[in-house]
DNA sequence: ATGCCGGCTCAGC
DNA sequence: GGCTGAGCCGGCA
């Protein structure tokens, strides 16, 4: 499977995130045929300009936003989305999208 | 080519 | 659940 197929594929499934739903990484690496979760990771880093990908609603396997340069505002569009945190800073596991 | 750094995950404690 | 230590592998200098 050649890169760019999968980073379509990464695009495509990140796309489909409803709003105030999350997903992880690693889901999304499942979801594609070969890309690791890391690969996902680097490709939400190096989005283009001009993406409308809901980038945000990606978060790690432990149901937090894995800290990084543009964590808080990740952290504010997810609230504003209603998605909600608990004390420790994990997402209510039942807005896990599938 | 080489080396280092990631928006990670998983197994083992 | 938290902490640690591999694996892993593309991107970039």
């Amino acid at each position: 499977m050649a890169r760019s197929e999968l980073l379509e594929q990464i695009y495509t499934i990140v796309a489909q995130i409803p709003a105030g739903r999350v997903t992880t990484y690693g889901r999304v690496a499942q979801m594609t045929e070969g890309a690791t979760p890391r690969m996902v990771g680097s490709a939400m880093r190096h989005l283009p300009d001009g993406h409308d990908l809901p980038w945000h609603r990606v978060i790690n396997a432990s149901r937090r936003v894995t800290e990084h340069g543009g964590a808080v505002r990740q952290r504010e569009r997810l609230r504003a989305e209603g998605v909600v945190f608990d004390s420790k800073g994990r997402v209510r596991s039942d807005l896990l999208w599938p």
